[in-house]
DNA sequence: AGTAATAGTTACTTTTGGGTAACAAAGGAA
DNA sequence: TTCCTTTGTTACCCAAAAGTAACTATTACT
């Protein structure tokens, strides 16, 4: 295998990679619920409140999802009701940093975009 | 304004920011239209051939959008029949840093994946 | 018995994103 | 004159994502 097809397949394997992880955080409510829990351990009803405009089929979803993922742990409470209580993994907070990538560019960006029609 | 509304303001405004990076991001070809650029200026017709699946319409409608967005460049050429070479602003370039923490992650995520089931 | 709270699920509909393939303009080549 | 190349656009279709609203199970409270 020489230099270019070296230079090819890392290419490919980056290209996984993103795919991977858009995959994970492209979904619309992904990242909020993980911002949302980034503050601390929180319930069902209480991210449903947290995030504007979520819906309860939405939340359940994408917290399933999420759980598969391995980003988020559910303990249920043995309280009466019960409760739910959700939380970011080690590994979910991993993801923190690059959100924050996120979130800074998109500053960046609201800026640029604000100042080029004046 | 009190220290806890200050806190709700700077949460908001990550939200937003997040909501807009992920936009210009979430489109299912922008970042492999960014990685393809990355490497230099190319014309349609090659990014067309470079990306693995894309059509002639997405690649057109995502292509617009970049520029809308300042992260690509497109300069007609007078050649016949004419090119266009398409090009990452300074601006856009500021994403890379993004790509590579996200491309970072989806690899762990990978890893992870393979290793969980063995 | 009837109501409320918690954490969902289900059925149905709408919206969005993306795919395919045919067409368009502009000029050069055969 | 008809075809080819390049860079698109347009019309039509399909599937996935997301929204809405009604419903479920459990237990406690009144």
């Amino acid at each position: 295998m020489d230099k270019k097809d070296v230079q090819i397949r890392s290419c490919e394997k980056k290209v996984m990679a993103i795919n991977d992880a858009m995959y994970v955080l492209g979904g619309k409510w992904t990242i909020h619920i993980m911002t949302s829990l980034y503050y601390g351990k929180k319930r069902y009803s209480d991210i449903l409140e947290d995030i504007d405009g979520i819906s309860g089929k939405m939340l359940s979803r994408s917290l399933k999802e999420m759980e598969i993922n391995m980003l988020i742990s559910r303990v249920v409470k043995d309280t009466r009701p019960i409760t739910v209580q959700y939380e970011l993994t080690e590994y979910g907070k991993k993801l923190i940093p690059v959100i924050d990538k996120l979130a800074e560019w998109g500053m960046e960006h609201r800026k640029k975009l604000a100042g080029r029609d004046e």
